[in-house]
DNA sequence: CTGTTAGCGCTTTCAC
DNA sequence: GTGAAAGCGCTAACAG
């Protein structure tokens, strides 16, 4: 690897001067940089951003956080991110923290490696007093988790919201028993869920109904047999992610039970599976590049001076599909 | 942010004990070792890997360039290669190179950020000529294109096999009119999909049928649509991609035709969707997440010093579900 | 066993 | 307009 002495070198100038040619700081003469310029093709030279980030206190990268990478609504949010990241001339480490322990392990060697600032979704800690701790004084900002944080800059979704436009939306269809199927109590945007749910069916004069289903297919799809087992009787069901949908709705079809004939479902996250599984899924939907997008943008700030703790709460929206239709019990 | 000196100053030594402290490299004794283990836990003290790096030439990072982080290939693969990356104790960058244009750029920069070592998925160039200028000297393994690669050490599947089973399974299933949906013709992947069909079609006495359809859901329904209008006769599809066959199995449906009743589909990937489609998509598998770990597993060696060309075949299988059925006309 | 010196590649004073 | 020197945080080589 050609190195700015060899640049230099070449041109017939001292190293300073490549520097300065480059960087275009200082007075160098146009004969000079043009020089430098024809050294620098000729050597196919690459400045050297390690030994720059060493004096600038600067890398230019971002650690992005991430609890599993195959969970379907992350590629979107990792590709907004990276889009973003990559416009502010930003490059993203990407890690994928499956524990507290890995998490813990992964953001030390983020700090070692000296990111301007992390990016991390959710929360791989029991709390975010362990966060804190595990990312010292590097600039942070979290997605996909607010109440739980109060001293941290977060992007988050209006999951309040979410859970009443679902309910609404199955109201508006005639329906009256309308379950809810909760994702993790870890997750504080599950609870949120659970809140916009239960408020909704209060303001509309019917009684909640919780579930706890948690966010994969299997828990869906248990919670929707143990229902059925006990011969609870429903008309519709809102779930805490579109995956639990997707398994409620294999429950139910499997009990024989049509979508939307007699049971209507509501998902949520509109992940693009949601639009194949057939019924297509009825769901709310985040902007999950938004979402990574503005927490570069945030971070990016923070980076930039910014001290005070800024709170996006992002919209969300309902896209009705097939999934749910008029109730007729 | 602590330095090693901080640590060695608390410690009362000099940053040299300290440094061997903390490697093990050299004789310290023990007193010394625990009274610099002291004085890192007290100043919360991250060895700065950027300092580190300088001198040793190794920033234990790799670059990870895809084309397009949303296409639903792809996260099964990140996984793989982050898993894989993370266990050596490196980090990856994941840069998308959506252009000829950006991918130079976005190597350039990692060349600067000095990685030890890049994985590029496809090839954003039009020729590996370009792909290799690009990346200069640094250690390069690509994923998911040979036969274009003739210089360079890659990883991909048995994409020969992966047109042949699709037709053997069908076939099998007493098809005899079964028409290939091409990917882009500049992906030698899809090249090599197109021969296996072809030579297995042979095989079986048949005569082939290559339509061009691309790698997205649209160019999959938009070649079922020219198919059904100029009237050609078919029972069986062989796709290109998952993408694609979910696009031909719309437009069939739309058309009226039942899938497998009247027309068997077959994809190729085997990506999530695949098995929520309705109905769930018989497919030929790739180990997308194999795919990515042993790319990280090549670079590694390639990093070590391995300097023959490499070029791993991994296997595909038939994935058989809903989507293909006997034939009946 | 421990400390001093030097230098990785770069940029930033300070001097001319 | 250009160059020499110093130093970012770290560790390898060379003393002692």
């Amino acid at each position: 690897m050609a190195t700015i002495r060899d640049v230099a070198a070449a041109a017939g100038v001292s190293a300073t001067t490549a520097s300065r040619a480059l960087s275009g700081n200082g007075r160098v003469s146009p004969a000079t940089i043009v020089r430098v310029g024809i050294a620098v093709d000729a050597l196919d030279y690459q400045p050297n951003e390690i030994a720059r980030s060493l004096l600038s206190k600067r890398t230019m990268t971002l650690g992005l956080v991430v609890p599993d990478i195959t969970n379907p609504f992350f590629p979107e949010l990792v590709a907004g991110a990276e889009r973003a990241a990559s416009a502010l001339e930003r490059t993203i480490f990407l890690v994928e923290a499956r524990s507290a322990e890995r998490a813990r392990h992964d953001i030390g060697l983020l700090r070692g490696r000296a990111v301007d600032g992390i990016i991390v979704i959710g929360n791989p800690f029991p709390s975010a007093a362990d966060l804190l701790t595990a990312v010292g004084s590097i600039p942070l900002i979290v997605v996909d988790r607010a109440a739980s944080m109060s001293e941290i800059s977060t992007v988050c979704c209006d999951h309040f919201n979410g859970g009443n436009i679902g309910v609404d939306h199955l109201v508006g269809l005639g329906h009256k028993r309308i379950i809810h199927l909760a994702g993790p109590v870890a997750a504080d945007v599950s609870a949120q869920r659970v809140h916009g749910y239960e408020f909704a069916m209060r303001s509309h004069g019917l009684t909640p109904h919780v579930v706890p289903a948690g966010f994969e297919i299997t828990g869906g799809a248990a919670a929707v047999e143990a229902l059925l087992a006990d011969h609870v009787p429903f008309t519709a069901l809102t779930a805490a992610n579109d995956l639990s949908a997707i398994g409620a709705m294999r429950a139910l079809s499997q009990a024989g039970l049509s979508v939307p004939g007699r049971v209507s479902v509501v998902g949520y996250d509109d992940i693009q599976m949601a639009s194949f599984v057939s019924p297509a899924l009825t769901t709310v939907r985040q902007p999950s590049a938004d979402l990574g997008s503005q927490a570069v943008e945030l971070i990016a700030r923070q980076i930039e001076g910014e001290t005070k703790v800024i709170r996006r709460v992002l919209p969300v929206e309902l896209v009705a599909r097939e999934s749910t239709g008029r109730a007729n019990s």
